[in-house]
DNA sequence: GGTTATTGCTTGCATATGCACATATCGAGC
DNA sequence: GCTCGATATGTGCATATGCAAGCAATAACC
């Protein structure tokens, strides 16, 4: 095995190289529909995963078990939209170790407006895909989400076919 | 629609929350598999993708096509490499606006020397997802970045089905 | 062959991501 | 109620990522 044939084995079956380009490429896409929004598409995704919890309202702890998110990461995450007034960080009373996230009213706002502009890149990229792929690329993520340990409620219920 | 709609549809739709959430997992995996060679598996992609240029080179435009990477991101990404001594930065000769990357013995022999590790978390990654899970991954994600626009030769060739 | 448009890349700025380590708080035993 | 291990989070460090603006070299046009 020659550092040529290694190449090849990465280029041809890399799982790591394939989700990152992926990702990046889609990113992209978000971020460029959400512009007029002045929100990321990981803000969004993090405004809505706060947005799930009871009273608009979730713990870091919960936030990263939804997203698959480092904590280290998500206290930094967290520091924009808190920054931008769309959520305040406080402690939970009954666990002063524990920081609880909720959105503000400019949060529940700005989730709202945000919306149709998603929508965009997201009908944008069904196209791209096709029904087909977009279908298919949607299922093979949560299954792969599900069995790398994504948290349960970070995900819709289980396909039962 | 209001907010929790809106978090709601987000949740249970939105494919950049998917696909970046199992590129962080997945990264994860491989990065940890990497740790003894100095590599993470974003070098190591990048590592790779240059080895498949002739003479082990590639231009910096050709890398950004083939990882559907900012050339901006290339820049800094190629820093870390070259100052490891596993790749030399030069111009092409025939357009001296080319910056051309270049791998180096040290590259080569760390190309090697890392697959198995690579290999490592593959079949890791393989045993979780199983095999029929990592298949369908594999092809939704190159479908997506073939639809995205990905170069030709950073993927394998269509599937003629 | 000189002007202009285009192309290839770098830099400045901002966010995203993760690990190792440090800190604060909690819970279990004693 | 003190001690110790476990848990939740923050910090320092490093890399990853992209956009906007700038620079340098080439190509296109007249």
């Amino acid at each position: 095995m020659d550092h040529l044939d290694a190449a090849r084995l990465l280029a041809a079956e890399c799982l790591c190289f394939r989700s990152r380009r992926t990702a990046r490429a889609i990113t992209r896409l978000y971020d460029a529909a959400l512009r007029p929004t002045g929100l990321q598409a990981t803000q969004l995704t993090l405004l809505g995963a706060i947005a799930l919890g009871d009273d608009g309202a979730q713990p870091m702890g919960r936030l990263s078990d939804i997203l698959a998110l480092e904590i280290s990461t998500l206290t930094r995450n967290l520091r924009a939209i808190e920054a931008a007034g769309l959520v305040t960080i406080g402690r939970s009373p009954t666990d002063r170790r524990v920081r609880v996230a909720r959105l503000t009213d400019a949060g529940r706002t700005r989730l709202e407006t945000a919306l149709p502009h998603w929508n965009r890149a997201h009908e944008a990229l069904l196209r791209t895909l096709g029904e087909a792929g977009a279908e298919d690329l949607h299922k093979a993520l949560d299954t792969a989400s599900r069995a790398l340990g994504a948290a349960p409620g970070a995900l819709p219920p289980a396909d039962p076919a």
